[in-house]
DNA sequence: TTGTACGCGTTATCAC
DNA sequence: GTGATAACGCGTACAA
């Protein structure tokens, strides 16, 4: 204290009234040629308020977060929430010990004011946890058993509208390879497809892998070919690893059981220098980053029980990978 | 307080010593019922330690961070700093605030007890404030003013090898396509291949791109094929945007223009499905991740002055775009 | 072994 | 307009 009380002090610093300009500006001045800054612990305990969120990337062990998806939207979050003053803390618990991490680190601890949750791994009884405590979240991807407030994309659209853009290139027998039916997303977008084909009276040719990892993607491909028809396009229910395990087996089969289509969500630039390019779903995974913070801090300060839930379109980026079939005849 | 006073309570939670075996027990019973958890601003202004580490990352304003390297370091850094108590903060600055954002937020408002700090962008000054202040902190990438704590690949070997390794297969007019070479790394990297080229007089042709965007890149490239001799190998400097870039202006010349060789710095597995595949300088990303939390895990518990510096090895991921050249009598 | 009192650095509430 | 004073919730000496 060069001259006033603390008091004075921190109506200066937090442009409160009470406090004469000229008293203000000597003040901010001292505070300038010391270098002071508030300690954001103190500031935190009496201010019941951290201004940091959290966003909490549950994954499996053997998964990695390097796909287009994640960087991006940490990206985007991290940018909006330090626009509004706010900083990011970000969490990525294994799914053996997520509740724990979650619950123990976090909710009662407040460590962050608000959180953003990858819902995919999310089970009731911890949304219930979540919905108990008075921390405000925002799920990314909607919950199939918890109404709450979330940002998600279209996932039915999504499908729906690969699922007819192969339709009308001629494709007939399409192949979805999905991940796990427990992530809601996968079953969206398989009933979606399922709905298009049986529309069509179309063969539905699903396999689910049953994890993420090489070893459950590549069983599944093997069922695909193992019974059934030969599928004429293969739909790549997601990017990264899982596409390129599934790239990777497919060039081991003879160019007579090749599909003559293969598509993928998921879009990434590197798509395009595969092969002819591959055909893709591009989610907005900007936008809804931005849109999850913006969700999160209207949260923060709006406590009220108005449900937030945006929902984005995908479009397709199309490439070289599903050329139109030569016979058009089959065409609808 | 269900029986005993604050104290006690402490005691129990922390394990410290002067407490009854019995009333341990029982409190800790009580605590678990009601689920209490330390409030951790408190906790942080008492103890003078928030159990926070920082990850900065600063970027240029159009550079994304979505290619292989980022989203691995920040993921590896988030759970060895997870499995040490600490949760990971996130900031990724843009260039031009970096300064202000780094010292009004960070620094002297203790919201982390050390920081990890990519070096690329950062000046003396910004070093200098970063020393003066009392919080430890370690460098991603070694800075060329500053000999601070730093983990970082070797990147003059990587270089280097990567250049020898096309030597012997027959390559001698190798163009490097680096970016800014205010980046140092892009400055060790040139340093080395130049040194390779020189030893064997053969003719050095590099370019650097002004900065990481897709027109910089383009204009880098035009200017290799402008002047000089047609390239027969070209070793882009970077992964990513930048590495996408040049194939995307590669396939539009003609075929006689094409280099017989390429290959790239950072390692990514989609890098198999590129033409033939695609020759790559593998940085230990995880490894790197995980030294950097280690390093600033252990400066903030020994902020003694011995130097932290590691170096990992890169190792080449050989792929099939860069055949050996037929005329073998070319080779050494 | 247990309880008390104080300090951490800030904001908020009041008298003045 | 300004300056004391009491919280905020936790550790931690030190006294009981």
């Amino acid at each position: 204290m060069a001259d006033v009380s603390k008091g004075t002090v921190s109506k200066a610093l937090n442009n409160k009234p009470g406090i004469g300009d000229e008293t203000r500006q000597r003040i901010l001045n001292i505070v300038e040629e010391m270098g002071y800054r508030p300690d954001s612990s103190a500031k935190a305990l009496s201010n019941r308020k951290t201004s940091n969120i959290g966003l909490i990337i549950p994954h499996e062990a053997g998964q990695s977060l390097d796909n287009a998806y994640w960087p991006v939207l940490v990206s985007s979050i991290t940018e909006e929430a330090a626009e509004n003053g706010y900083n990011l803390m970000l969490f990525t618990p294994r799914r053996e010990g997520a509740l724990d991490e979650m619950y123990d680190s976090l909710i009662s601890s407040n460590k962050t004011d608000g959180l953003i949750i990858g819902s995919e791994l999310l089970d009731r009884k911890q949304i219930d946890l979540l919905e108990e405590s008075d921390i405000p979240f925002i799920l990314l991807g909607k919950h199939p058993e918890a109404d709450h407030h979330f940002v998600d994309i279209d996932n039915a659209f999504a499908a729906r509208s690969m699922t007819e853009y192969l339709l009308n290139r001629g494709y007939r027998k399409i192949a979805l390879l999905t991940g796990p039916g427990s992530y809601y997303y996968n079953r969206m977008r398989l009933d979606a497809y399922k709905e298009a084909m049986e529309n069509r009276n179309l063969p539905v040719l699903h396999v689910e892998a049953d994890e993420y990892d090489s070893p459950s993607v590549t069983r599944a491909l093997d069922r695909i070919y193992s019974s059934g028809p030969r599928p004429d396009a293969i739909f790549a229910g997601a990017g990264g690893d899982f596409l390129y395990t599934i790239l990777e087996k497919l060039r081991e089969l003879p160019e007579a059981e090749q599909p003559e289509g293969i598509c993928v969500f998921d879009d990434d630039r590197s798509l395009d220098f595969i092969g002819p390019g591959l055909t893709a779903v591009r989610q907005p995974v900007q936008e809804l980053g931005r849109a999850a913070a913006k969700g999160i801090l209207y949260l923060i300060e709006n406590p009220e029980l108005k449900q937030i839930r945006r929902i984005f379109k995908t479009t397709i980026i199309e490439r070289g990978s599903c050329p139109v079939l030569p016979n058009k005849d089959n065409q609808i």
